[in-house]
This record gives structure tokens, sequence and C-alpha cells, in this order.
DNA sequence: TCTGGGGTCCTAGGACCC
DNA sequence: TCTGGGGTCCTAGGACCC
């Protein structure tokens, strides 16, 4: 690697909303928002939306009569559509550079040192990005160019709020006096890395600006704040400490849980949403070729009800010998349900979360399991279960256990088409 | 009526080892 | 009177991200 990183960080602008618009061109100038599963919160905004103070994570109940003064158009968030896209757009950035990190469904690193001169320079090549992924995809995304990750972030806050850029920040190309003065103009907040608790507490110490924390004493923040925002200090200062991350590790953990679409009382619904969960989490476990060694089964009551009464129940069961076989998982989770499940509450979440992952193909035997099933019968059913569902869509096979009727699934009422994924759901053009 | 889902990393403290 | 020193591993909880 060169010894002088050069980052850019490509971001979508208000990508779900922005995917929808693909689609929809009479969405353009709209304001439009994209609701969080169960048609809850406001995840995605358009411009417009951002205009008229609509805070991200506002319950859409709550919006109900500024929607309809406005004209607000509201969407289910339809997953499907905006991962793939997501895809197609990382496949038109892994042109500009194979050092490529995937950081987010709407967010990737490059690294381009080694070649932007091919494109005239930083900055043209960040235009050169933005206008390849607007003719190909359809996406606006804005390019914020740096030598560290978390100056590109910055760099790309100040391409999203500052027309001046045209959607192309490179702060290396700005004088010293003008990226201070732009630092000592943005909140701290807005720093990758600090939330709301460090936040606070930096306020208390004076420290409310991206440049008083560039300007901080590294050794105070190293012993108040620790190695984190230590780190992160470094990055402002040019200093780049965290790298790319190219390949993509496999997860620690796999978590698969939803809000019901109604309040459930009875424990075999439960159970049928929790075998859902876990066909989810185990189709994701053998995907990346690991098995599991312990499975997590919780269930919450509406915490917002405070005129009902309260329930958390949460168990971890641990596995004999690790597993991705979606039945074995199924038989240990529901059974840590039938431990966790009390009558008398309105239940409105469930979920199994998957831990003590581990490498399929380091396997470990054990001594004292009696005929371990090693013919491969239920290998080759899983197998059989994932290329059926990965040609026909998720869903198409499931577990019994699942149940047919799914009348807890969670509301999506404002659901657009599957528009790149779906022969039937294409786009028609009349 | 109605309030998301899926992750990672770090630290402190306790248990345990010789 | 008087009770060591140097570690590792694990877990829970808290912070962060999109």
């Amino acid at each position: 690697m060169a010894e002088n990183p050069v980052f850019a960080l490509v971001d979508a602008n208000n990508f779900y909303v922005s995917c929808e618009r693909v689609f929809q061109p009479c969405l353009q100038n709209v304001p439009v928002v994209v609701l969080s599963n169960n048609d809850g919160c406001v995840v995605a905004r358009s411009n417009e939306v951002k205009t008229l103070k609509v805070k991200m994570g506002t319950p859409w109940f709550r919006l109900q009569k500024l929607a309809q003064q406005h004209g607000i158009a509201a969407f289910s968030s339809n997953y499907a559509l905006y991962a793939d896209m997501s895809q197609r757009v990382v496949s038109v950035l892994r042109e500009f550079s194979p050092e490529l990190e995937v950081y987010s469904i709407d967010e990737s690193f490059l690294r381009i040192e080694s070649l932007s001169h091919l494109y005239g320079g930083t900055q043209a090549m960040g235009q050169m990005i933005r206008a390849r992924v607007l003719q190909w995809i359809g996406l606006p995304v804005c390019v914020g160019i740096a030598s560290s990750k978390t100056l590109a972030k910055f760099a790309n806050h100040l391409a999203k709020k500052n027309p001046c850029f045209a959607g192309v920040c490179d702060l290396n190309a700005l004088s010293a006096e003008d990226r201070e003065n732009r630092m000592g103009k943005t909140p701290v907040s807005e720093v990758w890395g600090v939330g709301r608790q460090i936040d606070a507490r930096l306020a208390k110490l004076g420290i409310n600006t991206v440049l008083d924390l560039y300007n901080a004493d590294l050794k105070m923040i190293r012993e108040q704040f620790g190695v984190v925002l230590e780190r992160t200090v470094e990055e402002l200062r040019g200093n780049s400490c965290l790298e790319l991350e190219a390949v993509v590790p496999a997860k620690q953990q796999i978590l698969s849980s939803r809000s019901f679409g109604m309040p459930i009382t009875s424990l075999p619904k439960l159970q049928e949403a929790v075998s859902y969960h876990v066909s989810n989490v185990a189709g994701r476990l053998r995907a990346q070729g690991s098995l599991a060694g312990a499975a997590h089964v919780f269930i919450h009551t509406n915490r917002f009800r405070e005129d009902q009464p309260q329930y958390n129940g949460s168990i971890t069961v641990p596995l004999p010998i690790p597993s991705d076989d979606s039945r074995v998982l199924a038989g240990v989770a529901l059974r840590g349900l039938k431990e966790i499940f009390r009558t008398g509450y309105e239940y409105k979440k469930a979920g199994v979360m998957l831990a003590l992952l581990s490498d399929k193909a380091n396997r470990q035997g054990s001594l004292f399991a009696e005929t371990q099933v090693q013919n491969g019968r239920g290998e080759r059913l899983m197998a059989a279960v994932d290329s059926i569902n990965a040609k026909f869509g998720r869903g198409s096979v499931y577990l019994a256990a699942e149940g047919t009727d799914k009348g807890w699934a969670a509301r999506a009422d404002k659901l657009s088409q599957r528009y790149t994924t779906r022969w039937d759901e294409l786009p028609v053009v009349s």
C-alpha cells in the first residue's frame, strides 16, 4: 500500500427514498418517507421532508396530519429492492477501485491514491463516480475524499450540505484555513464515532465543534474516553488509524427479530414466529459457512404501553454439538421459548440470535455424542431448502412449525414492487 | 390503535490459574 | 500484629454505527 492513503467515501443521498424514485419518477420533488419494519418509524426522508423538520425515527402515526397537509408519500421498507440496488452501486464502484469496503447498504469506502491520476486527479475521479452511478443506476451519491476514513466521512458531510462542492469534497484540496473554518462550524456530534453520550460529555469539557475535538489534548481524551475516541482524534488530524476492510469477516452473531403486526398472547403463535426467525438466521448461517454453538431466544411486550404489564423474557440455550440444521436449531429455540413464556401478557416482538459461531470447515467432533448423524442426509436436505429458496424466492419451502397463516407478520401496507428481483413485478412502461 | 432491525468493539470486574 | 504476584478468560453492559 502507498504510504499516504487517500480514502473516498461514496454515500448515496437519502438512499431508500432515492431507490423508490428510480422506479417512480413522479416522486421527484415530492416529499417522500420510507418507514421501518411494521410501518413504524421514519427511517429515510427526502430533502423536502427534512425541510419540514421531520426527524429520523419519528413514529409514522404522529405524522398523519403533517403528511396530509404536505402530501407526504410514504413507503414500507422494500429491502429486496434496496439490497439489489445497493449491489448494483457496488458493482459500479468496483470498476473504479478494487480496494473497496462495503461499509453499509448505502456507503462504500474506496482507496484511490494509486488510481486517481487515471481520471485527472481525485476530484475529477469523484465527479466521474457520481456521474456514472447516476447514469447507470439512477441514484444520486456524494463523495468525500480525505487521508483517513473519519475525515472522508466529514468530507462527505460537507459535500452533502454545501452545494458549492457539487457533490464531491476533497479535503486535501482545501486550504488549511478553509478546512479549519469548516471544522469550526460543524458540531462535534457529526464526527463518526461521536454519539449522544460522548457528545454530552464533550460538551461539558467545552468541546462543541469538530475543530475543538481536533485540537483537544490527546492524553486527556485517552484517559477520559478511551482508546476509541483517541483514534478518532488521530484520524481527524489526518493520521489514518482505521484500515480499509476489503474482506468481509464472518459474522460473530446472527439475529432475526421483528415486531408483530398485532399483539400476540398465545404460545402457539409465538412458536410460529420463533420458528420463522430460526429459518431466517439458519439460512444466513449456512450462507456464511458457519455453525452455531448457542441459540438465544427473546420475547418482549410493548414497552410503550405504560398501561400494560411488561415482560421481557430471554434465554440462551447451548447446543451440545454446533449445528446449522434449521430443524435442530428450531428444536432448541422452541425449548427455550417454552421456558421463558408466561401467560397473561400481550407480546409485541420476538427474536432469535445465533451465537458462538464457528467455521464449519474446522468442525469439532464430539467425544460423547452417540452416532453423530454423519450420513449427510441433513446436509443435503438443508442444501436443497437453500437452493429452492434461492431459485423461487425466500419462503418457498419453510418449516411446518412456522405455520401457514402468518397472522402475526409485520405490517407492510405501503410496499412498492420488487422491481429488480421478481419477474412478475418488473416496471412496465406503457 | 400506532414507536425498527442488525450489527461491532471496548471495558470493568469476577472467576480462576499457578 | 503480619496472608503475594502475575496472569488469562469470560461475561455483562455500554457505547457506537447505519
